[in-house]
DNA sequence: GTAATGGTTCGGTTAATATCGAACCATGAG
DNA sequence: CTCATGGTTCGATATTAACCGAACCATTAC
């Protein structure tokens, strides 16, 4: 019967407000305790707890014990694949929403998981697929690599791991795709690295400097 | 109160099984009917009246009504989407799940409800818009049917239906458009007649022949 | 050792919703 | 007009699950 695979299963999980808070909470690949997350979410601890061991249990979150806390983490980057594809909805169901400063400062950059994404994520995937850095079926071509390599990035370098090099990721804000996998993590990591951008405290916001900005997309061009 | 976004609120739409098995049973982009979609999911007409209507409301779906039917589809690309980045979570839990050579045929060219997909079906719809065949709200242009006229379909020849000449249904494997309606359908009723092409038994691969691949892409040349 | 804190388990209440039978409305066929 | 069919609306029922209070377990601090 119901033979369909159950991502009616997966989506329950995701349909509680309660474990929504959480899970947006946890989108930046940080991990936070249960009681953090009871308290963001607005619920007891007791509630918290019951929730969390159902996202685990569901292969949504991973949890590490660390003395007595309970570290929560998202599974992996097909978690936050599955959130950010859910917010397109909300984008543009509510269209003006008044834009904040902060807000505008998402939608330019922000970390995706572990990847880079809004404006910048999506001008560096555009980029790279014009360039030819990037084949269609999201390889790195000769190319590509040449170029990575520029900013110190090479194959030797990257973690093994059998997560794929690279992925397109829906874009909320944007409603395109932009780079993740492997690849697109170690780029925002060089960013961050050579100071082109630094990550906002308690937000998700990766606030470029100028001087970042303009040599990223040189980099780029 | 609640701030956030309400993913939450897509999510519960897509967590129900039923409404998961219509969601699905729509990912290839045609439209069904609502006893149609009753009787996939295995519920009854008014429960599945109310599924679908929580569906509308949410935006998920789109309805048009024609006749005593009302058809129902995805509401856009978006919904896809989400819908494949929840499928990401089951099949990541069982094994890699090769892809083997009839899965590589089926992204080739398949039959979706009653016309080409796949490959091949984009391909002939971006062809046909590409040569002005047919315009952007859908129409079959006089060259159009100059070049239909080749392979021997007239209007004359279209059956007595309310059903749309030409329609546009997002595919499932190349994530854009090919075509639909009683146009696609007789094409592809000539792709058949002509042995360019024939269906492999208990499947909806779509196998062309060589010189049937050749002399198609001609036509559309 | 005792106290404090992070986290889970248990039980009972409450709210939401999926489901179907039956009646109802609307369209199309004859 | 009459009948059949697609689809919705209206209860009423039953299942689920979110929630919290309270008790409990485990680890660290003192």
């Amino acid at each position: 019967m119901r033979e369909g695979p159950d991502i009616a299963r997966i989506a329950a999980l995701v349909a509680d407000p309660a474990r929504c808070s959480m899970l947006l909470a946890l989108m930046d690949g940080r991990a936070l305790t249960a009681t953090e997350l009871a308290g963001l979410a607005g619920i007891t601890k007791q509630t918290a707890s019951s929730h969390l061991a159902k996202l685990v249990d569901g292969e949504v979150l991973r949890v590490e014990a660390q003395g007595r806390h309970r570290y929560f983490q998202l599974e992996g980057p097909h978690v936050a694949a599955l959130l950010e594809a859910l917010m397109v909805f909300s984008s543009d169901s509510v269209p003006p929403l008044r834009t904040g400063p902060k807000d505008f400062a998402l939608r330019k950059a922000r970390i995706c998981y572990d990847h880079l994404a809004g404006e910048m994520g999506v001008e560096l995937h555009d980029r790279m697929r014009e360039r030819g850095w990037l084949s269609d079926d999201l390889t790195i071509t000769e190319k590509g690599w040449t170029h990575l390599a520029a900013i110190g990035l090479t194959p030797a370098k990257l973690p093994r791991s059998n997560r794929p090099l690279c992925r397109s990721c829906l874009d909320w804000s944007q409603r395109r795709h932009h780079l993740a996998g492997l690849v697109g993590r170690m780029i925002l990591d060089h960013i961050l690295a050579l100071s082109w951008a630094r990550r906002l405290p308690a937000s998700r916001v990766i606030a470029f400097t100028p001087d970042g900005e303009r040599r990223f997309l040189d980099w780029l061009r």
